[in-house]
DNA sequence: CACTTTTAGGCAAGAGTCCTTACTAGAATG
DNA sequence: CATTCTAGTAAGGACTCTTGCCTAAAAGTG
C-alpha cells in the first residue's frame, strides 16, 4: 500500500535526514572522517561537520582519537559509540541454544553454545537462552537491545511465542522467548521459525542470490518451507506460512493424503511423534534395494504434491531444497526428474549454507539494530 | 527490504514534498482554499499560498473562479487543472469489453461496453479494447496517461501479456494490451488477472476490508485463486500465482490429482476445452438426487484440498470463495462444513462485490495516475 | 632545505524554505 | 453601523544547506 499523506516537510526533518546518512555511513564503515563522509554521502562538508558534532554532543559518534596519516593535513576518525549496544542472535533447536552478539557494524562480540539433552524440555531451553543472554550481556560495551531469534518450531506472529500445530512435532516445545529475554534484553525481541531465517539467508548471499521469488523447502524432522515473494519471506496472518504437514499429497498407490500422513504410513516417523525418523530415512534412502526404491518413489511424488502447491501459490523462479534428508544425494535430481515433467516445473536447488537459520537472524539484527539507532536518534515525531 | 542509504536531504526535497502535500489533498477533495489546504496539512498558510502559485504557474493547479461564501473574507477555490488527464480501465472476458476513464479525484468520466461473441478471439477483443480506449480518449479534457487491465486469462508479469497455461482454459486468448494501447495511451499499462483484481476490491471494501492476509478462491470457468499477504496482493515470479489447476489435491475414489483433472474425470468440462462447463456445474449443483450429492462431496473434498495448500503456504485469515458457480447455494456451507473439520481450519465467506475485477482496477489506476502527477509535478531527481 | 602539492577542516556569505506574527480586505451578523 | 469572522498578504526571523575561500599540517619535489 503506497502512503497516503505524505509527510509534512520542515527543517527539522532536513536535520534529522542528515544525521542518518552520517550515521548510516558509519553503520557501513567503522571509522571515518568528516570529509570522507562528506564525499560518500554527497552532502557538503559543513553541514557533515554540524550533523557530527551534534550526534558527538549527544553520545551517539565518538571522536576514536586516531588521526589520518598520508598527506594532507590530519583529519580525525569518527565512528559509533560503542555503548550504541548490541543485538542478540539466537538459534533455539532441540539439540542447543546458539546465540551470539552483533553491534551495528555487524560484528560479532562472542558467541555461547549450550547443547541440549534429545529430551530436554521447553524449559531447559528457556534456560540455557538466559544463561546465554547474561554471559553475553556481559561480554559489550553497552546494552543488549534488541533480539533475534530462530527457533526450530512454528512460531506465533503475534506473540512470537513458539506454537504446536495439531498432528504436526513440537520439538522445542512450548517456549515465549520474549519472556524469558524481558530481564536481559531492553528492546524488541523478534522471533520467527529456522526455515524462515533460512531463507532469508539464502535470499541475500546463497543459491538464491538476487532471486526474489523462489520457496525454500526444508526437510528434517519437522517437514517446512518458507515462502519468499517480492524478496521477502512471507508469513501470513498467524505466522504460520510453511507450515505444510497438512498438505494435501500424494501418498502410496496414489492416494490423497496429508504430506506428514505418507511418513506415517511409510513407518517413518519416530516412535510415539510426529518427528520423522531422520537417521531411518536416510539409512533408507542410501539403500538400492527394492523396498528401497519404492519408498523413494513414494517420497518423490508426494514432495511433487507439495511442490506443485508452492507452484500454484507462490509461482516461485526457483526451489531451494534443504534440510537434513533433503540434501541426501540422489533425492534433488530424483524429485527433480519427476517435477519437471509435470505441466509446471521449475528448477531445483540445493541449499548451499551451513548455519543458515544464524545467518539469517544474525543480518536481520544488524539491520533492525541500525534502524533502532537511527530512529533513537531522532524521538519519532509521530501524530 | 529496508532502504540502504536514506535519500540526501535538501532544501529542494522540502519544497516538492510541500507540493506533494497540496496536490494530495486536491486529490482528496474536490475544491478547496489556501487556508483550507493549510488546516488539513497542518502546514502554514503562506507556504501553501506559495506552493499553490508554483502549482498554478505549472499549470498542475487553476483557480476555478468560485469563492467562498459566509462569514469573513471571500476565498478562491483551487482544484487539480482538468488537463492533468486520465486513467483507462478495462476490463477484458471473453464475453465482452467494459472500459472506463478515471480522473485523479476517482471520477468516472465515461464507460463503454462491448460485448464479445463466445467463439471471438483475440483479435476482435483487442480491436474491442483499441475502439473503446480511442472513444473515451475523446471524452476527457487530457490524455490517457496510463491504463489498468483485467483480463480473464493468466498474465505475465514482467510482459503482460495474456498466456496460455498447459492443460488450463485460455478464456481471452493471445492478447498483449500494453501493445493494443500504445497509440492511446500515452503512459504504463499495468495488467492482471481478474482474479487478482477481484481479490484488492474485496480487500479494500469487502466482507475482508481490514484483513491483510487472505485468499480468493475463484471457481467459474477457470480456476483461480488470489493470494493476499501483508495487505497486498502476492504475483510471484512470473505473476502466476494463483493459478491452482494443476494442484494436487484429492479427486474420486480419494485419489490424488490435478485439480483441474478432477472436473474432467466428473465430466464437467466443456467439450474439447479445458474450461468448466459452468451450467452444467450450476445445474447439478442445484440438484438433490444421489449422483449430484456424490459429485457434491467429491468438489468438497477437492476445494478442501485445495484449501489445505492455501492454508499452508499462505496462512490466511479468512477464505473468500467467488465466481460463477462457487457462490452456488450450499456450496460454502459444504465446503465450510468440511473444512472446519481438518486439522487447520479457517473462516470462509462469501465473495459480496458485484464487479469486483473492474472495481480493483479502477482504484488502483486511481492510485498509480496520482503518483504520476505527483512525479511528474517535480522530475525524479535520480542518481 | 625551501617550495609545492595535497588534504582535513573552519569560516563567512548567500540562497532558499518554512514559520510566526501582524496586518488588510471584504463579507456576514447583530 | 460597529462587530466578528475569515482569506490572504507582508515582514521578519530561524534554520539548513551550499559555495568559495582560507588555514594548518603533512608529504612529496627539486
Amino acid at each position: 500500500m503506497v502512503r497516503m499523506t505524505p509527510p509534512k516537510p520542515s527543517l527539522e526533518m532536513l536535520r534529522t535526514l542528515t544525521d542518518e546518512n552520517v550515521l548510516r555511513s558509519l553503520m557501513a564503515h567503522p571509522r571515518l572522517t568528516r570529509a570522507e563522509i562528506s564525499a560518500r554521502t554527497g552532502i557538503s562538508k559543513p553541514t557533515i561537520s554540524d550533523s557530527v558534532q551534534r550526534l558527538t554532543r549527544a553520545g551517539l559518534v565518538v571522536d576514536t582519537g586516531e588521526r589520518t596519516t598520508g598527506r594532507g593535513r590530519v583529519g580525525s576518525y569518527y565512528s559509533l559509540a560503542p555503548q550504541l549496544g548490541a543485538a542478540l542472535v539466537a538459534a533455539i533447536t532441540p539439540r542447543g541454544v546458539v546465540a551470539e552478539a552483533v553491534d551495528a557494524l555487524g560484528h560479532v562480540h562472542g558467541q555461547v553454545r549450550t547443547a541440549l539433552e534429545a529430551s530436554a524440555g521447553p524449559r531447559v531451553a528457556a534456560e540455557a537462552l538466559d544463561a546465554a543472554a547474561g554471559q553475553l550481556a556481559g561480554r559489550i560495551p553497552g546494552r543488549l537491545r534488541l533480539a533475534v531469534v530462530s527457533a526450530a518450531d512454528p512460531v506465533d506472529r503475534g506473540t512470537g511465542r513458539l506454537v504446536h500445530l495439531p498432528d504436526a512435532p513440537f520439538l522445542v516445545g512450548d517456549l515465549d522467548p520474549s519472556a524469558v529475554l524481558a530481564p536481559t534484553v531492553s528492546g524488541p525481541v523478534l522471533v520467527d521459525n529456522d526455515v524462515n531465517w533460512a531463507a532469508r539467508a539464502e535470499h541475500r548471499a546463497g543459491c538464491a542470490g538476487g532471486v526474489d521469488d523462489f520457496v525454500y523447502l526444508h526437510l528434517g524432522e519437522g517437514l517446512g518451507c518458507a515462502v519468499v515473494s517480492d524478496g521477502v519471506v512471507r508469513r501470513g496472518h498467524r505466522g504460520l506460512v510453511g507450515e505444510i504437514a497438512h498438505l494435501c499429497t500424494a501418498g502410496p498407490d496414489g492416494k490423497a493424503m496429508a504430506f506428514t500422513e505418507v511418513f506415517a504410513v511409510l513407518g517413518l516417523r519416530r516412535p510415539a511423534s510426529t518427528a520423522i525418523d531422520v537417521p531411518a530415512l536416510v539409512e533408507l534412502l542410501a539403500r538400492r534395494d527394492e523396498q528401497a526404491e519404492r519408498v523413494r518413489a513414494v517420497l518423490v511424488r508426494a514432495i511433487g504434491g507439495v511442490l506443485s502447491a508452492a507452484v500454484s501459490l507462490a509461482d516461485p523462479r526457483m526451489v531451494v531444497i534443504g534440510g537434513e534428508w533433503g540434501l541426501c544425494p540422489g533425492l534433488i535430481t530424483a524429485v527433480d526428474e519427476h517435477f519437471s515433467r509435470t505441466p509446471r516445473p521449475v528448477p531445483l536447488t540445493a541449499a548451499v549454507l551451513s548455519s543458515p537459520e544464524l545467518t539469517g537472524a544474525r543480518s536481520r539484527a544488524v539491520e533492525e539494530l541500525r534502524s533502532l539507532i537511527v530512529r533513537t536518534a531522532h524521538p519519532a515525531p509521530q501524530a
